[in-house]
This record gives C-alpha cells, structure tokens and sequence, in this order.
DNA sequence: GCTTACATGTAAAATGTTACATGATTGG
DNA sequence: CCAATCATGTAACATTTTACATGTAAGC
C-alpha cells in the first residue's frame, strides 16, 4: 500500500480551510522532499472527499481574482484523518533516477557519470540551503514535530551529496589504478 | 516525468540476459531503496518491450521447476537504454508516510509519535546492518559506481535514523517545559 | 508585450498495485 | 503438513501525470 493523497489533503484541512490551489503551493514549498502530487491530482481528489462528505465547499467570490473554492473538512473527514493517524506506518517509497543509473554506470561514459554526480551535488546543495533558509524564517510558526520534517529534508541532502563526494573520490582512486 | 520501469528493465538485460521472476529478486535484493516494481508492473513491462523489439523472449524448458522466460536484449534495446543513459537526470520522487505524519504531528498523541519514530530509528538500523552485511559480500563483484549505490543507501537510512533521535530529544526538551 | 501569479478543472494516457489463478518441489 | 520457493500471468481497480482549456491582472 501507498500513502494516499486524500490524507495529505484531509491533513491541510485539519487546522485551517483552503483551497486546491493553496495546497499545491503549500506541497511545494514544505512538502518538497517528501510528497508532492499536481493539479490533476489535488482537484479530483477534493472532487471525491466532497462526494464522501469528508469535506464541504465554500466558494468566495474575489474581485480582480478568480473565484476560490475553498474546503472546510467535516466531523467524518475528521475521523477519516484520524483512523489514518492510528493506521501503521508505511515505507519511505523512493524513486531514485539517479541511484539507477548509478547501478548501471559501467555502461556510461565516465564523464557522463561525472557530470551525474556533480550535479546532484550541486542541486543538493542549493536545496540543503533554501530548507536551512526557510526553516530559520518560520521556525517560530512551526510545531516541533515539523521542525523534524525539515531537518529529515536537510539531513536527507545533504547525506546524499556527502556520500556523492566520498564517491567521486573512489572513482578518481580507481581510474589512477 | 517520472523513472519508468521499462529502463531498469533494459539496464538488467544490457548485461546478461534474465527472467521477470530474476528482476522482481534484483529489484529485492540491490534496489531495495531507490526502486521496487511489482510481479503486474513486470510482466506486461517485459510484453511490451518484446512488441516494441526491445527484447526477445527464450523460453527455457526445467524439469522440476516451472518453464522460465529468459528475455534477451536487442540492438533497439540497447539504443533505447543508452538514449536513456544520455537524457537528463530526474528528480528523487519521494511519497514518505513518515514525515506527512510528523507535519501533522501535533494533531496526534505524544504516544503514537514517539512510537512512530522509535519504530522508524529500530527499521533503519536494521537496513543499515543488512546492507553493510549485503556490502561486504559483494563489494568484490561490483563496480564501482554500484558500490556508490548501496553507499547512498546505507547513509540515507543512517542519516534519517540520526535526525530522529535528535528529534528525539527536542520532544523532550519540549514537554519538560 | 511577455511572463508570472492567480485559480479551476477535465480528458486521455500511462502506470501501477492488489488480488486471483495455477501448480510442482523442497525443507522444516 | 505447511510454508516457501520457483515461475508466469491477468483483471480489476486505483492513481497519477500531462496536456489542454480558460481568463484576468500585475509587474517588468
């Protein structure tokens, strides 16, 4: 089984009303690492929780602005979310292109792999600064358990960009063989 | 766009030849953490490379043993997976349970989150100690670049385990106060 | 004048998981 | 005797991505 985005969204909705649109924005800017899920998959979702009574629409009109829909969950998408609280833990679920091509890399140019490497080490590193970044601005503002969910995110970057460099010296060792 | 299956497929094949039900092991034993793929994600892969002439199917005839579809790699094949070893490089596509939990930590007991995150730091190092066995094995056997693989791996389960006990005790500083 | 932000949604296609179906052999 | 391993495959269902469709307003 997979975690579902219906729970992500039922999540949002716990503390505070929104619409599919604040969502997304709200899984790219917090959730990056961890679950991401697009347009095409947040409004069908909202589209179904509504039809399960799990969440009600309040539409507000906006000048200059298109009209938002916003949802508030129900006393039954609360105990949804609440049963998926007290639901086992499932595994990380990963899909690592660069991992399988790194298992593969014997069949790749040495540049080629270079390149792969160096810039994963530089994405990473930019995106170890940004959550550092953001979590220094909204620290106040978050829960403690949240606070571990970024620093899982920096940690999990920067993990990956040590290991890459420790990796790019076994790979400079064994050329020099 | 997201890491399709077809091309780790490929990759197994560009080696040596192989069955679904071998892949399926692989995808166990070495891809554990950056990969898995289902017996129905598998099979109709396998079908519908071999319509594509990607592959060629062999079936091998065992006695005592169920008859094995051996599926060999075509020069289509090859020139497919190699366009894939030259196209850029995806993102991690994550969905962990875990740290949607923890975002929506403080809508859920003290009880279950510490439980939530003992679990999570006992499952990581047991991965970790089965990897370091898995390494030590059959770090002679592999390349380079696959021992980078299992080296990402190993210190992504060991950072995330090390950040939880940090956070570990940020929810006790926490509650003492 | 172009792009970005705001805002929602659908349709087609791809992709995937789970459960089912089958059936022999080996090891505890 | 029961579970696991070997081995393949399908069907139903769930889910998701991508592209399309629409339209205003602000900022550069």
């Amino acid at each position: 089984m997979q975690l579902q985005a219906k729970y992500v969204v039922l999540g949002l909705l716990y503390k505070r009303s929104m619409s599919g649109y604040d969502m997304k924005k709200q899984f790219e800017k917090y959730f990056t690492y961890f679950f991401d899920a697009s347009y095409g998959s947040v409004y069908p979702t909202l589209t179904k929780l509504e039809q399960d009574n799990c969440i009600v629409k309040h539409t507000i009109i906006q000048e200059d602005k298109p009209n938002k829909h916003e949802y508030e969950i129900t006393s039954t998408g609360r105990e949804l979310f609440e049963e998926y609280l007290n639901s086992p833990v499932l595994d990380d679920s990963i899909r690592a292109d660069l991992c399988v091509r790194l298992f593969f890399g014997e069949f790749a140019s040495k540049e080629t792999v270079l390149k792969w490497m160096n810039e994963r080490i530089k994405k990473n590193e930019t995106i170890v600064a940004e959550l550092q970044e953001e979590y220094e601005r909204i620290k106040s503002e978050m829960s403690v358990t949240q606070e571990i969910t970024i620093q899982i995110g920096i940690d999990y970057h920067r993990a990956q960009a040590d290991t890459l460099r420790k990796g790019l010296k076994l790979l400079d060792q064994d050329s020099s063989t």
